[in-house]
DNA sequence: GATGAATGAGAATTCATTCAT
DNA sequence: TATGAATGAATTCTCATTCAT
């Protein structure tokens, strides 16, 4: 074993190499998870998918529960990435937070299938791979904490201390929601309308001088 | 095949004897699946655990995944009954938001690891169950749909017609939130905590002149 | 696991299953082990071979080292009950010493293959296995040094204590010779020669008066 | 495929190459087997273990085999180095029985580990290669064999001329024994005290007036 | 109705060997 | 010569389901 990217070992040395493969594999797998879940998907099945033989796909991973973390981490690190994205230039709290929630809920919009993918195949993986993942999801939750933060230091956002990580989740899981009620609200909500409302409902409870005090 | 209670047929005809014995399945398919998740908990733990042979738990279910449409299903209707219960004898809508809130959130910290099976489980059913399954998710938040119907009827709630079923929808997850964030939120809130201050903003949310609106 | 004859648990509760299917096991697993040795044998050859699918089998045993314990365990088991046949109702501790090693000649002749595959296969076996196995090989080689002391205590042998037990372990040595040297001595001395000279050569060793002393 | 040392084909010309990376090879090999069997070593484990690419490996063997095969008469030719060495400038033919079987339990002792190897895994040889290491094992024996020969002709030896073959054979086995039995010895006997009592043995087999014959 | 032995398709993973660079 | 990425046949073991008793 020699390569060790992203916590995942490979017996494949070249970084590139590595690098290159993974993400056909990520790519490959993505597909068949979100059609038919992690574990009726075959490894061979992944294999063809992405192009490569069993055997050489094996050199790039160790074990099935492998591929989902990487398909996983993949996932976070592309949402976490556009969520700073916006968040880039900001000028103060309450601006950050719009547009930072403006954002959540276009990616949740857009990246509905591997957000639920998420949900429903995390406790699949490993408990090592599995808290790395969970941490990856605070660390992304902990965007919104910080937006929030700045917004009370500089007064444009009315909110108390203790709150804080309490409202950070609720927009996490107010914009995931669109993922996995889909079913339910997409007859009666369009995404535009949907984000809408949401948005409203969060920007009251960080604007309002009593609001979730005790 | 003869009997077919809650659809899912069995060979023995015997009403009593099929609900008793599929009573003693789920029961001991619930353990395992918390715990295992469905897929890695096998047909024979389930017999064993639940005291049957395999050959005669087969008599009651067809396949493995009827096992988990019952175990979903017996959740479900749990928590439809309990929270009817709640709403049992209310004079106002208002009072029917607050006793069904706070009933919800109390079932969900209760029921946490069932809830967290049916969001991470249900994909597994076939098409059929799993509608079923979402049916009855949906009957669910129509229970708080129709109190706040009544709360816009009676005046002792304001929200506009079109976000009745958005909100219901958002006191559901608000709630079950608490079973798949735990890990997150369990280290800053306490389930009381956690349910006085969401239903704070659900309440909030139900009672301003504006709310919602369009 | 139900089941647990000889340390190996099975599927199956019904003891005579056990005996019987285990017993069709080692015949199948016998014959190609020692055609083919332990690792270029497959599995599905082994199920092949005695007459069972390749599930059923596995309903009797847990791994494919369980296959070559049973089959090293009835060999050894084996040669034991025919070594203590010979030695029943023996008169004299030289008379037991010279039925024992020409009865185990004989039977390193007989069951040539099979010696030979527990000197080539045992450290295949899981370790607690193994030490099982060596632990029937000395408490052959045992029977070998109670009719020494037997012989000694009666003044029909002459060795010392001290060499008792190297005398065993040489007994069983020049014994399985034969079989892990046959192809350079069949092709010099016959079977029965070769019992001839090295049962002399054993004897003579403890009916000497210094034999073996220090 | 142009060298060919030893009958085992190389990709390679240069003969001093060859011998110095089939060095490195062994040297790897070896201590893999000892501790984990032929089958249980890997291919890309030998490699890494003598400091070659697998690639490069290839250069200079066909198969995994031909590794075991190198490692095997590695392992003769340094036990036949050595007891010819033990057998250089004797005098009388009892003198250099003494002499062999002396340094030839001194080898079984220094050299258990690897002996018990070529006892394990030479049936994994193919079949011409297992050939000539039984060869050389035969021409091993054929040392004692000489050399007791020559006692009988000097007169310091009394053994009949029958029984030469199977003195050496008895011999080289008693030796032997000691790496695949030292499991059981071993707790009994020191290296020095087996030695002295086998070599007793052995050495009054072959002075007794009548030893050995028909 | 109850039992549990039988089944075999299917799954993940390994590894000796090759060959383009 | 040296390298190491690629290959895919082969292997062990599992497990949902059936069916004779």
């Amino acid at each position: 074993m020699t390569g060790d990217e992203k916590g995942i070992p490979s017996l494949v040395k070249n970084r590139r190499l590595v690098e290159q493969r993974r993400s056909q594999i990520i790519h490959g797998a993505f597909n068949l998870f979100v059609r038919k879940g992690f574990h009726k998907t075959t490894t061979r099945e992944i294999a063809r998918e992405c192009g490569l033989s069993i055997g050489t796909m094996y050199e790039y991973i160790q074990t099935k529960e492998d591929v989902l973390y990487l398909v996983c981490d993949y996932i976070h690190a592309e949402l976490e990435r556009r969520l700073r994205e916006a968040l880039e230039g900001i000028r103060t709290g309450k601006e950050g937070l719009m547009r930072a929630v403006s954002q959540h809920f276009r990616l949740m919009g857009e990246m509905s299938d591997y957000v639920l993918l998420i949900y429903q195949e995390t406790k699949s993986l490993p408990r090592e791979a599995k808290k790395r993942i969970l941490q990856k999801e605070e660390e992304i939750t902990a965007l919104f904490e910080e937006v929030l933060h700045r917004g009370i230091r500089d007064g444009t956002l009315k909110l108390d201390a203790s709150s804080v990580k309490l409202m950070a989740h609720n927009i996490m899981v107010l914009g995931q929601m669109w993922t996995f009620r889909r079913w339910a609200l997409g007859g009666h909500y369009s995404l535009e309308e949907y984000t809408r409302r949401q948005t409203a409902l969060l920007l009251s409870e960080c604007t309002q001088e009593d609001a979730g005090g005790e």
